[in-house]
DNA sequence: TAGATTGTTAATCGATTAACAATC
DNA sequence: TAGATTGTTAATCGATTAACAATC
């Protein structure tokens, strides 16, 4: 759902833009807003390839797929790029959040509130143990589920953040879509299953930590 | 750093395994040991896929990398598979885990102690804030800083996880990469440097939520 | 045996990288 | 102008998928 440019200019909707290359664009964001915070005005893609360890003609190649963002013999304006991928990353607009699942997990990213992503906001946090429901953390009161559908609906929320058990993770899935969100970024470690039409991101570090494993080195060489 | 095998059988290491390959690998082990705990014998590289939203061939191909795993005709014992990734991801070894970062989202790294991963501990916590030091999680007392390299080679520490604020993560890592730790975790939104011999993963789900956001349908057509 | 499913080779597809004309 | 750096095309590389013989 990426605009593009054709050659003359005018503005061709659907170009299929590859998963690897959005996966990127957080990253680009990141250090620019870093750049920015010193003040760096401009930034050239070898610079950017050396920092992030990536190809600086890739880094070219991502960006150039939404536009021309850069000027030849000068590199990127680093306040612009910021805006330009901000906009791609649809972040002018502040996206509504719920967050199910009011245990440690969910108070960090509660007191995160995206504390550097003044586009996202948790509107609402839900769970399901009587003992929490009523309490605060920060400025929210946590709600039991049965509201969910009720403030979905009521503050827009697009997005829905899973921080419960892996146990009960399906069943919350369930629930959100049902509530109408159109993404999901599920912390617990399992898979789930949702409709084809929303989208889910896993943040499961149990993952990230065990393929982390298998890059350490061999201490007690064993055989298969 | 695979070990595979030659036609005849014969062990041949070396063999590089791409890092996709690597990454599914958590995926798999995941829900096999969902099966196991439903009691399931068997499946095929079929269930697994269209469970998993894989092709069975990639699956099969994956698993074919470190071994022969299956049986023609019946599918892959579960039980079994489960040992072999295990092996492959070494998990059968405990693995001793670093946190750096006593906050939030260190507290709710710390409950999980890894519930479902046994094989991974962690064997102490770390903080450079002196009102957190001495502070107890669980059963681990929260140390200062200047500790680090003596714990790490006391417990025989490889894996550093990183749950500071952005800015001190760096500093962070370096100190991590000084102890001779060989692989970290980072959760904080930033992007760090490290000694190429040293493995870096990232848990940074503000990237997640991002790229996610790209994925939602637009509302308001807006144009570049 | 017939049906199912693996491991693996070959074909396809897609992503990364190199190279270079355009231009600041 | 000379040097730098983009945007983009072409070349390369690698990963995914299809197909199928082997075999349970």
């Amino acid at each position: 759902m990426a605009r593009c440019r054709t050659k003359g200019g005018k503005r061709m909707k659907q170009m299929k833009i590859s998963e690897a290359v959005v996966r990127r664009l957080p990253i680009y964001l990141q250090f620019l807003n870093e750049l920015n915070k010193r003040e760096v005005q401009t930034v050239s893609s070898q610079d950017l390839g050396q920092r992030l360890d990536l190809n600086p003609a890739q880094i070219r190649k991502d960006l150039a797929y939404f536009g021309e963002f850069g000027r030849k013999g000068i590199g990127y304006d680093v306040v612009y790029l910021i805006e330009k991928i901000r906009q791609i990353l649809k972040l002018n607009q502040t996206l509504h959040v719920a967050l199910v699942g009011a245990g440690n997990l969910g108070h960090a990213l509660c007191n995160y509130n995206m504390y550097m992503n003044d586009n996202m906001k948790i509107m609402a946090v839900f769970d399901a143990l009587p003992s929490k429901i009523g309490t605060h953390i920060n400025s929210l009161t946590v709600r039991p589920m049965q509201d969910l559908k009720q403030l979905v609906d009521e503050h827009n929320i697009r997005i829905g953040i899973i921080t419960v058990p892996a146990v009960e993770a399906q069943n919350v899935a369930n629930q959100l879509v049902e509530a109408g969100v159109e993404g999901i970024l599920n912390f617990a470690p399992v898979i789930l299953k949702v409709p084809e039409e929303v989208r889910i991101h896993h943040a499961d570090f149990t993952r990230e930590l065990l393929s982390l494993a298998y890059y350490l080195d061999y201490e007690g060489e064993e055989s298969l």
